[in-house]
DNA sequence: CACTTGACCTGTCCGC
DNA sequence: TGCGGACAGGTCAAGT
């Protein structure tokens, strides 16, 4: 579940805690969780200090002062949570103290040790990971970032670049489209689902057949979603909380996600749920209809 | 090449 | 109450 508001809401808690902290130990229970070679640990990231953190997508992204970063993909059930050291940070009061001092717990992956804090990366389901790689050239030698698309929250983001991306994928439905990383990066089921809702487009619509009036309510759509959910903290289903512990409210404000059987807050017809491009997917199915065919 | 499906995992929920 | 199976959903590999 953590698409681009999450990310976001993580990425700028981190923020506040990480930047000019060393790196003194990192260990991990899963090894796929720490993809990182013993030997590079020991020379690029332990004694390292975290310069910035950054988001592109879904990715997490620390570059050290060791020419390397640290790359982090939270997945469906990745968390990282901070814990200053005792006396300082969040101070005694801050709401999520219990949940924050039962760590590590049985979902924790990797621990590490900063100079005046802990990270914790917990993945119940173990898909995330954390890898490190060279700073210098990373977008264009991951292959990940290298093929992923603009930014949608970015100013410089048009209608006419989503619009040519969309070109390439005619055949395909627009929600497949839409959760295409290579199309534009950071949409996933939710945001997804909740676009093409408030931009009124059957999700198993054939890209080539949505109109041009709905492509530009769909790109509006989808940034003003986006936008809303990051000044809420993002979306907490089971799983997701910011770097403090703390849940997102989005899903309060959600339209059709998980609403099954429940009132359309348009027309009132009640929201199903159908299967577009492999999952799950909710609908409103008297303001969402598939264009009739031609002919 | 365009596109879809299965694998990676664990926890939860539902039906019997 | 226990058990099997479906489901959750981001991305990549494998398949059509």
């Amino acid at each position: 579940m953590p698409e681009l508001p999450e990310v976001e809401t993580v990425r700028f808690g981190l923020q506040e805690f990480m930047p000019t902290q060393k790196v003194i130990s990192a260990t991990c229970d899963w090894p796929k969780s720490l993809a990182i070679s013993e030997a590079l640990m020991a020379s690029k990231l332990i004694g390292a200090t975290v310069q910035s953190v950054q988001r592109r997508g879904k990715l997490i992204i620390m570059p050290l002062s060791s020419g390397y970063s640290i790359l982090i993909h939270l997945k469906m059930t990745g968390q990282l949570v901070y814990r200053p050291k005792s006396g300082r940070g969040f101070g005694g009061g801050h709401p999520n103290a219990s949940l924050v001092d039962k760590l590590p717990d049985k979902s924790t992956r990797v621990i590490m040790e900063l100079t005046r804090g802990t990270l914790f990366f917990n993945d119940q389901r173990k898909f995330g990971w954390v890898k490190l790689e060279p700073s210098d050239g990373l977008y264009q030698n991951n292959a990940f970032l290298k093929k992923l698309g603009p930014e949608p929250l970015e100013d410089s983001y048009t209608f006419e670049q989503f619009g040519s991306a969309l070109k390439k994928r005619s055949k395909t439905s627009i929600k497949a489209a839409l959760l295409d990383q290579t199309v534009l990066a950071g949409v996933g089921n939710i945001y997804a689902d909740e676009s093409l809702f408030m931009a009124r487009i059957h999700p198993l619509t054939k890209v080539g057949d949505v109109s041009a009036v709905k492509l530009k309510r769909l790109f509006n759509a989808v940034r003003e979603v986006m936008s809303l959910s990051i000044s809420l903290g993002g979306s907490s289903d089971r799983n997701y909380v910011d770097a403090k512990g703390n849940k997102g409210s989005y899903l309060k404000f959600a339209q059709v996600f998980r609403k099954e059987g429940s009132a359309c807050p348009n027309c009132g017809h009640k929201i199903i749920k159908i299967r577009a491009a492999g999952r799950g997917t909710h609908i409103c199915p008297h303001c969402q209809k598939v264009p009739k065919l031609a002919g």
